[in-house]
RNA sequence: GCCGGGGUGGCGAAAUUGGUAUACGCGAUGGUCUCAAACACCAUUGGGCGCAAGCCCGUGCGGGUUCGAGUCCCGCCCCCGGCACCA
């Protein structure tokens, strides 16, 4: 009996068989040869599913449904980043606690993912806001606290006047908040960092080790940690007991520094005025620019400003006394916040050179045309050869640098060094929903970690989470805040600040592998048993934060003993955007398309078949304005043309042997390539291909029947082989109608079908014969045709003789059994 | 300025890595079915010339290598993205 495609029935009942059969469950120990762990970034629960979640769940579990028929142990685990300041402020605008906000949240999502058809492990799930969680980002703190790679330093940190919370440098974009584009400005505060800059070098060179990373993502992470090589020297100061050190890359320009710049908030700007005339206008020159937004202050647009500190210091390699400024294009915390000024040869030294009438003079002057400082109308960095250099004159600028690097080691003025751009990871935030950070301050102690047996530290309950300026809602739970010193028993209080919940998503992937360990984070062997990651997906936005945290944090885990590998996903696939009219989707923007209306109007498998089908998964993907109705066009009328085929063909009985004709031996060939060619889509996760394939298929079956084909076996291979090869996309309909065939186990259990390389190749196939170079003739030759062959038949054409003039071919190139090239 | 990725029909996109450019799909046009419409199905669909067989042009632009270039090389243009007063 034939039935109509009734997704909503079918949906409903296979999402809840397969979860009630843990069908899903991976094994505590894979297969160490037949393991595939992968992972998608967990979500943040902001409300319901969105078309975003459904892109990347879409593919990652299109590629988890693959690997599984294929026969691996596949761990496809989800998790929920339940930490964060949007359920903080939810709940302050609506007056509840952040875990009603958070907790409703993860219930809808986590139901909209079985809506979905995901295969995710359901008994592994993690939620970040769950004290059994947040214990081991505690746990972790004081062995990253004991190892000196966590410490507490006051320094101007980036500070968002909105969230009213401190943020990491990978928090700030373009000078504004990456949560709520507020221009962000600086702050004197005193804060926790991990010491990620220890691991800078690797954090660059064990980048090769990702083998299935983009060329994008990699050049991210490089340009992000910004390593450069060049020189430190050191200058003294005249009339002053300490000297000051310079990073640069051009060590070759030292003789032409006519001035020396220190960055205005340099400890060492007020020592060197302190109680002369100048003390009052470097105080209020610090204090302009301490007013600035990290806009303004780094924008080039802006003329530079700097005041002249009545003191000199001196030029090392030539003994000079070179004026010292402050000035604002110096930053602090960039190298060692002090440089040394050669405007001949930098453009922003040169434009303050000439705004403050100072010295330029050019030390590298090009073989064509002389230059000197008093006529230069902007800097000259390029080739030539050093000249006002000392001994150094003449020596071509290619060889400079090292040349004089090496001649400032052996003269001990200076060294080779190389500087990055990368700072630590201020990893302190004054808000309430995070981890709160494990420390008790004792006046007669001071900083005393809580000891392992009293964590978690649990967040109390009840906290004003208002937020005050630079102070932690946790500072006002006084009850919570007073307690007694671990070490002295004395009266101490808590570190009421809360940690970045990048910590949470530094480690969660390991949690995975043993989510309910309450003796550990988690168990090595287990982990080492899943780990690495062999693919990886997520968005992009979260190249240089999340992306190079967990990579980090990996390194020192392995260092720890609890890992084993250096880099945690080797495979990485970053899925495109999804936008609506060119802008990202958003409610006030009112250019949505609701995963619930397409999972009611067309279904769970329609939709991810759209998502899967409009392009590669990298690629961003601009949602086509008719909103849902785009589905109810493309993939929803396909999949009734693949459910009507089902159903047309479900009653054939497989009476045995029957004659294959050349129908069905077209057919059968058919079915084997594209068995051969969608498995290699799925490698490659060309979903789109692989859906194109298996069109063709589903055409060529329907064609097959309106001629009046209709072989029993025939049709009863090509359908179950469509199912299979279909059923990671579109799990629900593949699992209905290979039930409606008379299986009694589901075909996401079954092997991935496999292909008869001999039915793959083509008996004929069509010669293509190019004269001189054009396309002039095909022609249907046996596959195994020899060289001689080939070219008989094309003399034997007449399109081809008529191009040839009469003539013979001077030359003939033969690519059998496919191509060949005459030339006349 | 430095670095990365791109540019193919009206649109989303293919092209086994040097071998029939535009697969698959959307849209469009025509047709079958229908009282009619919707659905479904079939056909056509890069541009130009031609009654036709066929010919010419065509993958951002200009050169080059090659029997043959979307693909390789050289020089440009444009778009997207990252870093950037980073010494």
């Amino acid at each position: 009996m034939e039935r109509e495609y009734d997704f909503a029935a079918i949906e409903d009942r296979w999402m809840k068989t397969w979860i009630s059969k843990k069908l899903w469950s991976a094994p505590e120990f894979p297969d160490p040869d037949r393991k595939r762990y992968l992972v998608t970034m967990y979500p943040y629960p902001s409300g319901d599913m969105h078309m975003g979640h459904v892109e990347i769940f879409s593919i990652h579990d299109s590629i988890a449904r693959f690997y599984r028929m294929q026969g691996f142990d596949v761990l496809s685990p989800i998790g929920y980043d339940a930490f964060g300041l949007p359920a903080e402020n939810a709940a302050i605008k609506r007056g509840i606690d952040p875990r009603e906000w958070t907790y409703a949240n993860i219930e809808k999502l986590h139901s909209s993912a079985q809506r979905l058809g995901c295969s995710f492990d359901w008994d592994r799930v993690i939620r970040t806001s769950d004290p059994e969680y947040y214990k081991w980002n505690q746990w972790f703190f004081l062995r990253f606290y004991e190892r000196g790679l966590a410490y507490k330093k006051e320094a101007p940190v980036n500070w968002c006047p909105n969230d009213k919370t401190v943020l990491a440098n990978e928090q700030v974009i373009a000078g504004r908040c990456e949560r709520c584009d507020t221009p962000v400005t600086k702050k004197y505060l005193a804060q926790w960092f991990f010491k990620i800059t220890d691991y800078a070098d690797r954090l660059v060179d064990e980048l090769e080790l990702n083998v299935g990373w983009s060329d994008r993502l990699k050049m991210l992470q490089t340009n992000w940690i910004g390593r450069s090589y060049g020189a430190e020297v050191e200058f003294k100061i005249d009339g002053h007991h300490e000297s000051v050190t310079v990073f640069t890359t051009r060590p070759d320009t030292l003789w032409g520094a006519t001035f020396f710049v220190l960055a205005p908030e340099h400890r060492l700007a007020e020592e060197l005025v302190r109680g002369t005339a100048k003390e009052q206008e470097l105080a209020a020159f610090r204090e302009d620019v301490a007013r600035l937004t990290e806009i303004d202050r780094t924008s080039t647009e802006r003329p530079k400003k700097g005041l002249f500190l009545g003191r000199y210091a001196i030029n090392p390699v030539n003994d000079e006394r070179i004026p010292i400024w402050v000035a604002d294009y110096a930053l602090l915390d960039y190298g060692t916040g002090a440089l040394m000024a050669v405007p001949a040869h930098d453009q922003r030294d040169f434009d303050f050179a000439r705004q403050y009438g100072l010295d330029v003079r050019v030390v590298i002057q090009p073989p064509d045309r002389p230059l000197d400082g008093a006529t230069l109308t902007e800097s000259w960095p390029h080739e030539g050869v050093m000249v006002n250099s000392g001994p150094f004159d003449g020596t071509p600028a290619s060889d400079g640098v090292e040349t004089v690097t090496k001649w400032l080691e052996e003269s001990g003025i200076g060294r080779s060094a190389k500087n990055f751009r990368l700072r630590d990871w201020l990893i302190s935030r004054q808000r309430y929903w995070g981890t709160p950070i494990p420390i008790i301050f004792c006046d007669r102690c001071g900083e005393v970690p809580v000891p392992d047996e009293n964590l978690p530290v649990e967040l109390p309950t009840g906290v004003d989470f208002t937020p005050k300026e630079g102070l932690s809602p946790l500072a006002t739970a006084e009850d919570w805040v007073n307690v007694s010193c671990p070490n002295c028993g004395g009266a101490a209080r808590r570190e009421t600040d809360t940690m970045d919940t990048f910590v949470d998503s530094s480690w969660y992937f390991h949690r995975y592998t043993d989510p309910h360990n309450d003796e550990a984070p988690f168990d090595r062997a287990k982990a080492d048993a899943w780990m690495p990651i062999d693919q990886y997906t997520g968005g992009i936005e979260h190249a240089v934060m999340h992306l190079i945290y967990a990579r980090f944090f990996q390194k020192v885990l392995v260092e720890m003993g609890l890992a084993r590998d250096p880099e945690p996903y080797p495979r990485l696939l970053n899925q495109g955007v999804i936008t609506m009219g060119g802008k990202r989707m958003s409610k006030s923007r009112g250019n949505i398309v609701e995963p619930q209306e397409a999972f009611t109007r067309y279904g769970a498998d329609a939709l991810r078949l759209y998502m899967l089908f409009s392009g590669p998964p990298e690629a961003p993907f601009d949602w086509p304005p008719e909103g849902v109705e785009a589905i109810g066009r493309v993939t929803y009328p396909w999949l009734q043309r693949v459910w009507r085929l089902c159903e047309q063909n479900r009653d054939v009985v497989n009476v045995g042997e029957f004659h294959l004709g050349p129908a069905e031996l077209a057919l059968r060939r058919h079915i084997h390539r594209t068995v051969k060619i969608v498995t290699r889509d799925y490698e490659s996760f060309s979903f789109n291909t692989a859906i194109a394939r298996l069109m063709e298929l589903v055409n060529n079956a329907h064609r097959y029947r309106e001629v009046g084909g209709g072989h029993p076996g025939v049709m009863k291979e090509l359908i179950e082989t469509l199912l299979k090869l279909l059923a990671p996309m579109a799990p629900y309909l593949a699992e209905e109608q290979w039930h409606r065939l008379g299986h009694e186990s589901s075909i996401h259990l079954e092997p991935w079908p496999t292909f008869d390389e001999e039915l793959t190749k083509e008996s004929t196939v069509t010669m293509v014969v190019q004269v001189n170079g054009k396309v002039r003739d095909t022609i249907d030759v046996p596959a195994d045709i020899s060289e001689e062959e080939m070219l008989q038949r094309a003399l034997a054409s007449d399109k081809i003789r008529s191009h040839l003039d009469g003539g013979e071919p001077s030359k003939v190139v033969a690519k059998p059994p496919k191509l060949l090239s005459l030339v006349v």
